[in-house]
DNA sequence: ATAATAAGTGTTTTTTTGACATTAATTATT
DNA sequence: AATAATTAATGTCAAAAAAACACTTATTAT
């Protein structure tokens, strides 16, 4: 048939997910032994190939499942990689995902054998192919993300102190933030709820525990708020 | 071979340019009418297949070479977009890349007889297959991008006047600017350099020219300075 | 009783943003 | 020659936001 069609090159397409995770100890990210040539044995991010059948997003959920057992875990597109020998067998172009989320809500599954580990940020080994690269981008927009809209709702438990929130965004921003100011600006947002409860394990004091308030989170989010931390 | 390539599918990969321009009349977008089937004599983005040697990149530029005999010109990739049937003929993702560049710098090469054609932002008609959102997607991101890093390089005339940058700042933002407020905040950002001459074009008076100071640009652009208007 | 620990809380200064109106220079018109 | 017309040039003030900064409180362990 003569149409543009017929003179074009197929080509692999993969998905990589970057999945950042947090918890007491800071901010890691999850990373899987590769077990299959070439690089096998080395660390990778959590990979795989597209389908024929198959949008990009679906692949991702799909390809984090097959190698960590999450589940439900909303991913963000990030960026395509497209050197041609990035992968050495075939000329493959590779999408990247990212996503954050909390570690202790989803350990349990990731233990089921799968052979996925969290590296904290500090201790990355080096990673195949050009993951080093798609990694660094991805800490980037992690890093304006938050500026952008609040994280958190999934990275802490449910009941969670002051301290807790601030550290979570000491650890993806990387640098100290000051207290008071931190507290002032969330307050300001109006989308904390705080508790009569205390969390005693911290200090002799306690500290007050907060949840979000979803409703009014979800309200917000459409006037996409600003948070400059 | 018994490896995890060899089950897999490969993927028809397009890539899709976005061209901005900016002239006297504002801010517009280039189009061309498409010459093959399905969808012939549509309007449509300037699009193209990837290459199996050929890196995203390279073949966004190729492909806009192709459709218009733009040369050299820097496109961002901006995100793949991977629905099933977004083009009926056959699976395909297509990666979007934009520019925005100076219509009047570049028009006499689009004139030879390719079939490109700008549109205004208000007269962009229907487009083939998910090209309006990618059009939305990326009018969105250029205006975000505008607030991150001055542009104007390219878009303007070498030497140009306080008017015409802050006529290109409210076409791409598409809002009403204070000029005594724009002007300050773009002499703060130094980055510009008065010159003696003056424009007697626009009035009586005449308005002094300025240009680009690109060392002080290139310098400041390290910081990735924010231009908040 | 006191020492130790982390929590909780407000004020001041500085910086940035946003609103706002008049004068200046020149040419065309009478 | 005076005046009208046109666009350029320019600065201040008020409000809001961000940043810097230190002491008191509650509790438990010693």
């Amino acid at each position: 048939m003569l149409n543009k069609y017929s003179d074009t090159d197929k080509i692999l397409v993969a998905v990589d997910c970057i999945i950042f995770g947090f918890d007491a100890d800071g901010l890691k990210i999850l990373l899987i032994k590769r077990d299959f040539e070439p690089e096998k044995g080395k660390w990778s991010l959590i990979g795989g190939f597209l389908k024929n059948d198959e949008v990009l997003d679906t692949a991702a959920i799909r390809i984090l499942n097959t190698y960590t057992g999450l589940n439900d875990i909303y991913m963000e597109q990030l960026y395509a990689y497209s050197e041609i020998d990035r992968d050495p067998v075939e000329r493959t172009i590779s999408v990247s995902y990212y996503a954050l989320i909390n570690i202790e809500n989803h350990n349990a599954e990731l233990i089921k054998n799968y052979h996925a580990q969290w590296f904290s940020m500090a201790e990355v080994p080096k990673l195949i192919f050009d993951h080093d690269k798609m990694l660094r981008n991805a800490i980037r927009r992690l890093r304006y993300r938050t500026s952008i809209k609040p994280i958190g709702f999934e990275l802490l438990p449910e009941k969670f102190t002051m301290r807790q929130l601030l550290e979570l965004y000491e650890a993806i921003l990387s640098k100290e933030l000051d207290k008071r100011n931190f507290i002032s600006k969330i307050n300001s947002l109006d989308i904390l709820i705080k508790l009569d409860e205390k969390d005693m394990k911290s200090s002799r004091k306690g500290s007050y525990l907060y949840r979000f308030d979803k409703e009014k989170y979800e309200e917000k989010l459409l006037n996409d708020f600003v948070l400059n931390l």
